[in-house]
DNA sequence: CGTCGCTTTGATCTAAATCAAGTTGAGTGG
DNA sequence: CCACTCAACTTGATTTAGATCAAAGCGACG
């Protein structure tokens, strides 16, 4: 399990700072910043990328694909705690292991760098330090809202949620591609794959989205799904 | 609401330094070490100390009694997010706003320093900001593990769970003094009150655990209790 | 153009919610 | 000190949202 992030098929190594990637957020800030050494590395769909409890060795920032990050209990059942969409950075540890692990959904590149050397240059500069506090209080505000839809909401509250969420974060041209399949969106909405495509179905027949093929989603009333979020 | 947090009854206020309290952790260590200026506060049972969405102007420790944070929604439904009990800092907030309400469950004492002063402490101190997202990542964690409990035990997994933490937390030679009722209980698990007793009453007519009161538990057999957790 | 995984839809079941009384016991006032 | 009161808790009866079991569609890919 250990280096295990390392099994997968190398796609590239190159030193990264003037970012070639369509991310510009706050990863390539900090290793821009802080000159620190970034790599390269993909993934196949499904394939791991770390282990719950494993050695913290590396923080991941998503290039393309997605990522889904979960806990399992001893007889299988699943909880995804949150999905990774490009741009976003996971894996980012203040202690020495990860929490969830995490697994490719479709194919997917990553840039990392080593926890140690982002620690290293948060010990130096304390801008560093402020930003690895704030992305990791952003976790926690995320599984605060989500703590709130797994504990309260109804069945169809959390479809609309989860809805307006992706709307937000993977929308383009007013149409969303999900990665990942009704049972990844059951495993994170604490619901079956079936419930989850009922509620669909519901939305479907009443005008408020739209579909292309399964995955392909367009929503053509906010509102109303906003009114249903609860 | 704003300042909403003053308009408790004040019980005292003294520069902090060294610490009288019979609490022994992190805060004072922050505290302490900054030369920061804490000040205690008191509020009665049921009392709000902060609003979700309030400005963020304290972060709190309990020095005693007990509090709930939580979330509503606007139908009233309430997801709490955490108990917080003597020793444990709440409110700590990265950005400027709390994302969750705050109650006392029980009359209750905690100590508070102000966020810009410790985000100041942040800046001057790398050890300072370490600490403050060390809190903030083992938020998270709790959040994280209370994630998979919402979405996927059972209602007697939930209380099995909930019972091994409290023991874990608050045990007193051998015995729990539960501060919060069985509502609270219930909007922690995800579940109704009526369940969280009928699943206590199995635990107790099983031998699991004794009651001397319906908030003072024994675990009678901790292993048992592990075996349910899932 | 066949196959297999994903998705949808239908039928039935069940864990937990809801509705509804009682019971208990901590705190209050006589 | 005792009796009263009221909120908290327990327990029982019934309902229900979502899970489970089952069987077709469908669509992407080899």
């Amino acid at each position: 399990m250990l280096n295990q992030s390392l099994t997968g098929s190398v796609v590239s190594t190159k030193i990264s700072p003037p970012a070639p990637a369509p991310v510009i957020n706050q990863f390539a800030e900090i290793t821009g910043h802080a000159g620190l050494i970034a790599t390269e590395f993909s993934y196949k769909k499904d394939e791991e990328i770390y282990g719950e409890d494993e050695p913290a060795e590396y923080v991941y920032q998503v290039i393309s694909g997605a990522v889904r990050s979960y806990k399992l209990l001893s007889d299988g059942r699943r909880q995804i705690g949150a999905f990774h969409l490009p741009g976003d950075v996971f894996g980012l540890e203040s202690g020495t292991a990860h929490r969830l692990a995490a697994e490719a959904i479709i194919d997917t590149t990553v840039r990392l760098v080593k926890r140690r050397s982002l620690e290293h240059a948060a010990n130096v500069d304390v801008a560093v330090a402020r930003k690895l506090w704030t992305m990791t209080a952003n976790d926690l505000r995320h599984a605060e809202d989500h703590m709130l839809l797994l504990g309260r909401k109804t069945a169809m509250e959390r479809v609309a949620t989860f809805l307006l969420e992706m709307d937000r974060r993977l929308a383009v041209a007013g149409m969303m591609a999900l990665p990942m399949c009704r049972r990844d969106i059951g495993d994170y909405l604490g619901l079956t794959l079936e419930t989850v495509s009922r509620a669909l179905s519901q939305l479907h027949s009443q005008g408020i989205l739209g579909f292309s093929g399964a995955r392909q989603i367009v929503l053509r009333n906010r509102q109303r799904l906003h009114s249903m979020d609860a």
